[in-house]
DNA sequence: GTCTATATGGGGATAGAC
DNA sequence: GTCTATCCCCATATAGAC
Protein backbone atom coordinates (compact mmCIF):
# COMPACT_ATOMS: atom_id res chain seq x y z
CA UNK A 1 0.00 0.00 0.00
CA UNK A 2 1.87 3.28 -1.07
CA UNK A 3 1.21 6.44 0.22
CA UNK A 4 -0.75 7.85 -2.70
CA UNK A 5 -3.22 4.98 -2.23
CA UNK A 6 -4.02 5.65 1.37
CA UNK A 7 -4.37 8.74 0.09
CA UNK A 8 -7.05 8.45 -2.65
CA UNK A 9 -8.60 5.69 -0.49
CA UNK A 10 -9.14 8.09 2.15
CA UNK A 11 -10.40 10.83 0.20
CA UNK A 12 -12.77 8.10 -0.75
CA UNK A 13 -13.84 7.73 2.48
CA UNK A 14 -13.95 10.99 3.44
CA UNK A 15 -16.01 11.84 0.72
CA UNK A 16 -18.37 8.59 1.26
CA UNK A 17 -18.66 9.85 5.41
CA UNK A 18 -19.63 13.18 4.09
CA UNK A 19 -22.36 11.71 1.35
CA UNK A 20 -23.66 9.18 3.67
CA UNK A 21 -24.22 11.62 6.23
CA UNK A 22 -26.37 13.93 4.36
CA UNK A 23 -28.29 11.97 1.60
CA UNK A 24 -28.15 8.08 3.66
CA UNK A 25 -26.10 5.20 1.72
CA UNK A 26 -29.00 4.93 -0.16
CA UNK A 27 -29.45 8.26 -1.48
CA UNK A 28 -25.53 8.37 -2.50
CA UNK A 29 -24.20 7.08 -6.09
CA UNK A 30 -20.87 6.02 -6.29
CA UNK A 31 -20.53 8.73 -8.77
CA UNK A 32 -21.22 11.17 -6.50
CA UNK A 33 -19.04 9.87 -3.98
CA UNK A 34 -15.96 10.02 -6.56
CA UNK A 35 -17.00 13.11 -8.09
CA UNK A 36 -17.03 14.51 -4.42
CA UNK A 37 -13.45 13.23 -3.95
CA UNK A 38 -11.63 14.16 -6.95
CA UNK A 39 -11.31 10.37 -8.04
CA UNK A 40 -12.22 8.29 -11.14
CA UNK A 41 -15.75 6.21 -10.85
CA UNK A 42 -13.54 3.06 -11.29
CA UNK A 43 -11.43 3.62 -7.81
CA UNK A 44 -14.44 2.42 -5.50
CA UNK A 45 -14.38 -1.01 -6.87
CA UNK A 46 -10.69 -1.53 -7.29
CA UNK A 47 -10.06 -0.30 -3.46
CA UNK A 48 -13.32 -1.10 -1.78
CA UNK A 49 -14.48 -3.84 -4.02
CA UNK A 50 -17.78 -2.50 -4.20
CA UNK A 51 -19.69 0.40 -2.31
CA UNK A 52 -20.95 -1.70 0.38
CA UNK A 53 -17.56 -2.46 1.68
CA UNK A 54 -17.00 1.53 1.82
CA UNK A 55 -19.84 1.82 4.15
CA UNK A 56 -18.35 -1.17 6.18
CA UNK A 57 -14.55 0.28 6.57
CA UNK A 58 -16.03 3.81 7.53
CA UNK A 59 -17.33 2.11 11.15
CA UNK A 60 -13.46 0.18 10.86
CA UNK A 61 -11.90 3.05 10.06
CA UNK A 62 -13.01 5.94 11.97
CA UNK A 63 -15.47 3.85 14.85
CA UNK A 64 -13.29 4.19 18.19
CA UNK A 65 -15.81 2.23 20.66
CA UNK A 66 -13.68 -1.07 20.00
CA UNK A 67 -11.24 -0.76 22.21
CA UNK A 68 -13.61 -0.49 24.94
CA UNK A 69 -11.13 -2.49 27.46
CA UNK A 70 -9.39 0.56 28.14
CA UNK A 71 -12.46 2.38 30.00
CA UNK A 72 -12.69 -0.98 32.13
CA UNK A 73 -11.16 0.54 35.11
CA UNK A 74 -14.00 2.88 35.15
CA UNK A 75 -17.04 0.70 34.84
CA UNK A 76 -16.55 -0.73 38.54
CA UNK A 77 -18.42 2.08 39.99
CA UNK A 78 -21.97 2.85 37.81
CA UNK A 79 -21.93 6.85 38.13
CA UNK A 80 -18.50 6.98 36.86
CA UNK A 81 -18.73 4.37 34.39
CA UNK A 82 -22.08 6.18 32.82
CA UNK A 83 -20.07 10.06 33.15
CA UNK A 84 -17.45 8.16 31.24
CA UNK A 85 -19.28 6.61 28.87
CA UNK A 86 -21.26 9.83 28.32
CA UNK A 87 -17.85 11.64 27.75
CA UNK A 88 -16.57 9.10 25.06
CA UNK A 89 -19.98 9.24 23.47
CA UNK A 90 -20.04 13.19 23.79
CA UNK A 91 -16.43 13.66 22.47
CA UNK A 92 -17.02 10.80 19.48
CA UNK A 93 -20.26 13.23 18.94
CA UNK A 94 -18.67 16.19 18.52
CA UNK A 95 -15.17 14.85 16.94
CA UNK A 96 -17.21 13.19 14.13
CA UNK A 97 -20.68 14.59 13.73
CA UNK A 98 -21.19 12.58 10.38
CA UNK A 99 -20.50 9.23 11.67
CA UNK A 100 -23.07 9.88 14.10
CA UNK A 101 -25.79 11.54 11.83
CA UNK A 102 -24.99 8.15 9.82
CA UNK A 103 -25.71 6.35 12.84
CA UNK A 104 -29.22 8.01 13.08
CA UNK A 105 -30.24 7.34 9.81
CA UNK A 106 -28.91 3.84 9.71
CA UNK A 107 -29.19 1.82 13.23
CA UNK A 108 -32.95 1.30 13.06
CA UNK A 109 -33.24 0.00 9.32
CA UNK A 110 -33.18 -3.64 8.40
CA UNK A 111 -30.69 -4.93 5.92
CA UNK A 112 -27.80 -7.35 5.84
CA UNK A 113 -25.23 -4.84 5.36
CA UNK A 114 -26.69 -2.38 8.23
CA UNK A 115 -26.00 -5.24 10.72
CA UNK A 116 -22.72 -5.65 10.33
CA UNK A 117 -22.41 -1.92 11.80
CA UNK A 118 -24.91 -2.45 14.32
CA UNK A 119 -22.27 -5.24 15.62
CA UNK A 120 -20.04 -2.56 16.18
CA UNK A 121 -22.38 -0.26 18.15
CA UNK A 122 -24.06 -2.78 20.52
CA UNK A 123 -20.88 -3.63 22.67
CA UNK A 124 -21.49 0.49 24.24
CA UNK A 125 -25.09 0.03 24.41
CA UNK A 126 -24.48 -3.37 26.30
CA UNK A 127 -22.05 -1.10 28.52
CA UNK A 128 -24.64 1.15 29.29
CA UNK A 129 -27.12 -1.53 30.05
CA UNK A 130 -24.76 -3.22 32.87
CA UNK A 131 -23.80 0.06 34.06
CA UNK A 132 -27.80 1.07 35.03
CA UNK A 133 -28.67 -2.22 36.34
CA UNK A 134 -25.69 -2.26 38.38
CA UNK A 135 -26.61 1.22 39.61
CA UNK A 136 -30.17 -0.05 40.11
CA UNK A 137 -29.30 -2.96 42.33
CA UNK A 138 -26.80 -0.92 44.69
CA UNK A 139 -29.22 1.87 44.99
CA UNK A 140 -27.90 4.23 43.31
CA UNK A 141 -29.78 4.91 40.40
CA UNK A 142 -33.79 5.02 40.42
CA UNK A 143 -35.71 3.59 37.27
CA UNK A 144 -38.75 1.01 36.64
CA UNK A 145 -37.69 0.01 33.17
CA UNK A 146 -33.95 -0.88 32.09
CA UNK A 147 -35.10 -1.40 28.20
CA UNK A 148 -36.69 2.41 28.22
CA UNK A 149 -34.12 4.06 30.15
CA UNK A 150 -31.23 2.76 28.01
CA UNK A 151 -33.19 4.20 25.03
CA UNK A 152 -33.31 7.79 27.29
CA UNK A 153 -29.78 7.44 27.81
CA UNK A 154 -28.79 6.63 24.38
CA UNK A 155 -31.24 9.22 23.08
CA UNK A 156 -30.04 11.46 24.74
CA UNK A 157 -26.45 10.98 23.84
CA UNK A 158 -27.15 10.48 19.90
CA UNK A 159 -29.88 12.79 19.25
CA UNK A 160 -28.48 15.58 17.77
CA UNK A 161 -27.66 17.72 15.12
CA UNK A 162 -26.05 21.37 15.18
CA UNK A 163 -26.07 22.41 11.43
CA UNK A 164 -27.13 24.83 9.24
CA UNK A 165 -30.64 22.85 9.21
CA UNK A 166 -31.72 23.77 12.83
CA UNK A 167 -30.34 27.00 13.25
CA UNK A 168 -33.57 28.35 12.62
CA UNK A 169 -34.65 26.52 15.92
CA UNK A 170 -31.17 26.58 17.52
CA UNK A 171 -29.99 29.83 19.54
CA UNK A 172 -26.39 29.18 21.34
CA UNK A 173 -23.68 29.33 19.03
CA UNK A 174 -21.43 25.80 18.39
CA UNK A 175 -20.86 24.07 21.82
CA UNK A 176 -18.06 23.54 23.32
CA UNK A 177 -17.00 20.02 24.56
CA UNK A 178 -17.26 20.85 28.22
CA UNK A 179 -20.26 22.28 28.19
CA UNK A 180 -22.41 19.74 25.98
CA UNK A 181 -20.64 16.68 28.33
CA UNK A 182 -21.49 18.63 31.54
CA UNK A 183 -25.20 19.48 30.11
CA UNK A 184 -25.41 15.91 29.13
CA UNK A 185 -24.09 14.17 32.32
CA UNK A 186 -26.39 16.38 34.30
CA UNK A 187 -29.54 15.57 32.59
CA UNK A 188 -28.64 12.27 32.60
CA UNK A 189 -27.54 11.41 36.56
CA UNK A 190 -30.62 13.35 37.21
CA UNK A 191 -32.76 11.42 35.05
CA UNK A 192 -31.67 8.41 36.71
CA UNK A 193 -32.71 9.51 40.30
CA UNK A 194 -28.99 10.31 41.64
CA UNK A 195 -29.95 12.93 44.09
CA UNK A 196 -29.70 16.14 43.30
CA UNK A 197 -26.97 18.02 43.14
CA UNK A 198 -25.70 15.85 40.15
CA UNK A 199 -22.85 18.66 39.26
CA UNK A 200 -21.00 17.55 42.26
CA UNK A 201 -20.14 14.56 40.26
CA UNK A 202 -18.43 16.80 37.79
CA UNK B 1 -62.50 9.15 -4.98
CA UNK B 2 -64.74 5.81 -5.45
CA UNK B 3 -64.69 3.92 -2.05
CA UNK B 4 -62.26 1.48 -3.90
CA UNK B 5 -59.87 4.04 -4.99
CA UNK B 6 -59.61 4.57 -1.45
CA UNK B 7 -58.80 1.65 -0.79
CA UNK B 8 -55.93 1.03 -3.03
CA UNK B 9 -54.61 4.19 -2.21
CA UNK B 10 -54.56 3.57 1.33
CA UNK B 11 -53.20 -0.20 0.81
CA UNK B 12 -50.34 1.70 -0.87
CA UNK B 13 -49.98 4.35 1.65
CA UNK B 14 -49.50 1.32 4.16
CA UNK B 15 -47.48 -0.48 1.91
CA UNK B 16 -44.75 2.17 1.63
CA UNK B 17 -44.97 3.21 5.31
CA UNK B 18 -43.96 -0.19 6.32
CA UNK B 19 -41.02 -0.42 3.93
CA UNK B 20 -39.87 3.07 4.34
CA UNK B 21 -39.44 2.36 8.30
CA UNK B 22 -37.54 -0.89 7.76
CA UNK B 23 -35.66 0.28 4.32
CA UNK B 24 -35.40 3.98 4.69
CA UNK B 25 -37.41 5.97 1.30
CA UNK B 26 -34.03 5.28 -1.02
CA UNK B 27 -33.82 2.11 -0.19
CA UNK B 28 -37.24 0.96 -1.05
CA UNK B 29 -38.50 1.07 -4.86
CA UNK B 30 -41.87 1.35 -6.16
CA UNK B 31 -42.07 -1.84 -7.00
CA UNK B 32 -41.46 -3.30 -3.78
CA UNK B 33 -44.21 -1.12 -2.59
CA UNK B 34 -46.61 -2.65 -5.22
CA UNK B 35 -46.12 -5.94 -4.47
CA UNK B 36 -46.48 -5.52 -0.63
CA UNK B 37 -49.87 -3.49 -0.92
CA UNK B 38 -51.13 -6.18 -3.58
CA UNK B 39 -51.37 -3.14 -6.48
CA UNK B 40 -49.97 -2.63 -9.95
CA UNK B 41 -46.78 -0.67 -10.37
CA UNK B 42 -48.15 2.07 -12.35
CA UNK B 43 -50.79 3.14 -9.65
CA UNK B 44 -48.22 4.70 -7.54
CA UNK B 45 -47.56 7.36 -10.29
CA UNK B 46 -52.27 7.44 -11.37
CA UNK B 47 -52.87 7.91 -7.73
CA UNK B 48 -50.11 10.09 -6.41
CA UNK B 49 -48.16 11.40 -9.00
CA UNK B 50 -45.12 9.82 -8.20
CA UNK B 51 -42.57 8.17 -5.09
CA UNK B 52 -42.18 11.62 -4.05
CA UNK B 53 -45.85 12.30 -3.29
CA UNK B 54 -46.49 8.93 -1.25
CA UNK B 55 -43.77 10.70 0.98
CA UNK B 56 -45.27 13.37 1.45
CA UNK B 57 -48.88 12.29 1.19
CA UNK B 58 -47.69 9.68 4.48
CA UNK B 59 -47.29 12.68 6.73
CA UNK B 60 -50.34 14.20 5.56
CA UNK B 61 -52.26 11.29 6.21
CA UNK B 62 -50.90 9.84 9.38
CA UNK B 63 -49.08 12.93 11.41
CA UNK B 64 -51.21 13.73 14.30
CA UNK B 65 -49.36 16.89 15.48
CA UNK B 66 -51.11 19.39 13.03
CA UNK B 67 -53.22 20.56 15.35
CA UNK B 68 -51.71 21.48 18.26
CA UNK B 69 -54.02 24.22 19.27
CA UNK B 70 -56.29 21.47 20.78
CA UNK B 71 -53.61 21.48 23.38
CA UNK B 72 -52.78 25.14 23.89
CA UNK B 73 -54.81 25.08 27.38
CA UNK B 74 -52.21 22.68 28.67
CA UNK B 75 -49.39 24.78 27.51
CA UNK B 76 -50.08 27.94 30.14
CA UNK B 77 -48.46 25.42 32.85
CA UNK B 78 -44.71 24.70 31.31
CA UNK B 79 -44.58 21.73 33.54
CA UNK B 80 -48.31 20.54 32.90
CA UNK B 81 -47.35 21.36 29.24
CA UNK B 82 -44.23 19.57 29.01
CA UNK B 83 -45.96 16.66 30.36
CA UNK B 84 -48.98 16.67 27.92
CA UNK B 85 -46.10 16.43 25.28
CA UNK B 86 -44.79 14.05 26.56
CA UNK B 87 -47.38 11.82 26.53
CA UNK B 88 -48.81 12.90 23.42
CA UNK B 89 -45.47 12.08 21.73
CA UNK B 90 -45.41 9.01 23.42
CA UNK B 91 -49.09 7.68 22.36
CA UNK B 92 -47.96 8.96 18.53
CA UNK B 93 -44.51 6.62 19.22
CA UNK B 94 -46.51 3.50 20.46
CA UNK B 95 -49.69 3.68 17.60
CA UNK B 96 -47.53 4.81 14.69
CA UNK B 97 -44.28 3.17 15.27
CA UNK B 98 -43.13 3.06 11.87
CA UNK B 99 -43.92 6.48 11.29
CA UNK B 100 -41.57 7.33 14.17
CA UNK B 101 -38.55 5.18 12.51
CA UNK B 102 -39.04 6.99 8.76
CA UNK B 103 -38.86 10.27 11.09
CA UNK B 104 -35.56 8.82 12.75
CA UNK B 105 -33.65 7.89 9.57
CA UNK B 106 -35.26 11.28 7.51
CA UNK B 107 -34.89 14.07 9.93
CA UNK B 108 -31.64 14.61 9.83
CA UNK B 109 -31.18 14.24 6.08
CA UNK B 110 -30.34 16.94 3.42
CA UNK B 111 -33.09 17.24 0.68
CA UNK B 112 -35.69 19.07 -0.80
CA UNK B 113 -38.09 16.49 -0.09
CA UNK B 114 -37.31 15.86 3.36
CA UNK B 115 -37.64 19.68 3.94
CA UNK B 116 -41.03 19.63 3.71
CA UNK B 117 -41.70 16.57 6.67
CA UNK B 118 -39.13 18.38 8.84
CA UNK B 119 -41.82 21.66 8.18
CA UNK B 120 -44.40 19.37 9.72
CA UNK B 121 -42.19 18.12 12.62
CA UNK B 122 -41.05 21.75 13.86
CA UNK B 123 -43.83 22.85 15.39
CA UNK B 124 -43.47 20.12 18.26
CA UNK B 125 -40.09 20.98 18.69
CA UNK B 126 -40.67 24.40 18.88
CA UNK B 127 -43.55 23.78 21.26
CA UNK B 128 -40.53 22.07 23.57
CA UNK B 129 -38.59 24.66 23.47
CA UNK B 130 -41.26 26.99 24.44
CA UNK B 131 -42.27 25.40 27.31
CA UNK B 132 -38.55 24.79 28.49
CA UNK B 133 -37.43 28.53 28.10
CA UNK B 134 -40.76 29.66 29.85
CA UNK B 135 -39.95 26.93 32.82
CA UNK B 136 -36.89 27.83 33.23
CA UNK B 137 -37.27 31.50 33.51
CA UNK B 138 -40.50 31.03 36.07
CA UNK B 139 -37.57 28.75 37.99
CA UNK B 140 -39.32 25.20 37.76
CA UNK B 141 -36.48 23.72 35.53
CA UNK B 142 -32.53 23.85 35.64
CA UNK B 143 -30.91 23.82 33.12
CA UNK B 144 -27.91 25.52 31.64
CA UNK B 145 -28.25 25.89 27.46
CA UNK B 146 -32.11 25.51 26.03
CA UNK B 147 -30.73 24.05 22.77
CA UNK B 148 -29.21 21.34 24.37
CA UNK B 149 -31.82 20.47 26.57
CA UNK B 150 -34.39 20.61 23.83
CA UNK B 151 -32.53 17.72 22.31
CA UNK B 152 -32.21 15.78 25.20
CA UNK B 153 -36.12 15.65 25.33
CA UNK B 154 -36.75 15.13 21.96
CA UNK B 155 -33.90 12.22 22.04
CA UNK B 156 -35.26 10.74 24.92
CA UNK B 157 -39.34 10.67 23.33
CA UNK B 158 -37.87 9.82 20.09
CA UNK B 159 -35.50 7.44 20.19
CA UNK B 160 -36.56 3.74 20.59
CA UNK B 161 -37.09 0.46 18.98
CA UNK B 162 -38.76 -2.20 20.39
CA UNK B 163 -38.39 -4.76 17.71
CA UNK B 164 -37.02 -8.24 17.04
CA UNK B 165 -33.71 -6.24 16.36
CA UNK B 166 -33.11 -5.34 19.58
CA UNK B 167 -34.22 -8.49 21.86
CA UNK B 168 -30.82 -9.59 22.40
CA UNK B 169 -30.39 -6.57 24.51
CA UNK B 170 -33.77 -5.92 25.43
CA UNK B 171 -35.83 -8.09 28.40
CA UNK B 172 -38.60 -6.41 29.67
CA UNK B 173 -41.83 -7.03 27.35
CA UNK B 174 -43.96 -5.26 24.99
CA UNK B 175 -44.23 -1.87 27.01
CA UNK B 176 -47.54 -0.51 27.49
CA UNK B 177 -48.93 2.73 26.86
CA UNK B 178 -48.84 3.69 30.91
CA UNK B 179 -45.68 2.58 31.89
CA UNK B 180 -43.71 4.08 28.96
CA UNK B 181 -45.14 7.86 29.39
CA UNK B 182 -44.74 7.21 32.86
CA UNK B 183 -41.17 6.40 32.55
CA UNK B 184 -40.31 9.05 30.30
CA UNK B 185 -42.19 11.91 32.05
CA UNK B 186 -39.94 10.71 35.27
CA UNK B 187 -36.55 10.93 33.16
CA UNK B 188 -37.22 14.05 31.44
CA UNK B 189 -38.67 15.89 34.23
CA UNK B 190 -36.45 14.83 36.54
CA UNK B 191 -33.31 15.73 34.01
CA UNK B 192 -35.04 19.28 33.67
CA UNK B 193 -34.75 19.46 37.74
CA UNK B 194 -37.77 19.20 39.09
CA UNK B 195 -37.50 18.64 42.31
CA UNK B 196 -37.56 15.04 43.00
CA UNK B 197 -40.47 13.23 43.67
CA UNK B 198 -41.07 14.06 39.38
CA UNK B 199 -44.04 10.89 40.44
CA UNK B 200 -46.35 13.31 42.29
CA UNK B 201 -47.08 15.34 38.96
CA UNK B 202 -48.28 12.34 37.40
C1' DG C 1 -59.19 2.29 -12.37
C1' DT C 2 -56.28 -1.12 -13.70
C1' DC C 3 -53.17 -3.53 -16.44
C1' DT C 4 -49.06 -4.67 -19.94
C1' DA C 5 -45.48 -3.11 -22.36
C1' DT C 6 -42.10 -0.04 -22.92
C1' DA C 7 -39.29 4.25 -22.75
C1' DT C 8 -35.56 6.47 -20.58
C1' DG C 9 -32.31 7.23 -17.27
C1' DG C 10 -29.16 6.11 -13.68
C1' DG C 11 -27.35 2.72 -10.77
C1' DG C 12 -22.95 -0.37 -9.67
C1' DA C 13 -19.40 -2.91 -11.56
C1' DT C 14 -15.63 -4.29 -14.84
C1' DA C 15 -12.54 -5.15 -19.14
C1' DG C 16 -8.86 -3.52 -20.97
C1' DA C 17 -5.87 0.45 -22.49
C1' DC C 18 -2.49 3.31 -20.42
C1' DG D 1 -3.07 2.79 -9.84
C1' DT D 2 -5.78 5.14 -12.86
C1' DC D 3 -8.72 6.01 -16.66
C1' DT D 4 -12.40 5.33 -20.58
C1' DA D 5 -15.84 2.91 -22.42
C1' DT D 6 -19.24 -0.16 -21.82
C1' DC D 7 -22.26 -3.76 -19.83
C1' DC D 8 -26.20 -5.07 -17.56
C1' DC D 9 -29.64 -4.31 -14.36
C1' DC D 10 -33.16 -2.01 -12.06
C1' DA D 11 -35.17 2.33 -11.10
C1' DT D 12 -39.33 5.52 -12.13
C1' DA D 13 -42.68 6.89 -15.11
C1' DT D 14 -45.99 6.66 -18.93
C1' DA D 15 -48.66 5.35 -23.30
C1' DG D 16 -52.25 2.99 -24.53
C1' DA D 17 -55.20 -1.33 -24.39
C1' DC D 18 -58.83 -3.04 -21.54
Amino acid sequence: MSATDLDVKMKILLAAKKLFAKQGFDGTSVRQICDEAGANVALVSYHFGGKDNVFVELFKSFFPGNRMEVYEPFFHDPIIGIKKLIEEVTRFRLSDPELVMIIQQEIFKHSARVETIQQTIFPVWLKVRELLEKGRQTGVFQFRSLDNTMFFVMGTLLFHKNTDYFLPILSDGVPTFENMYRDAAVFILRGLGVPDKAEDYL
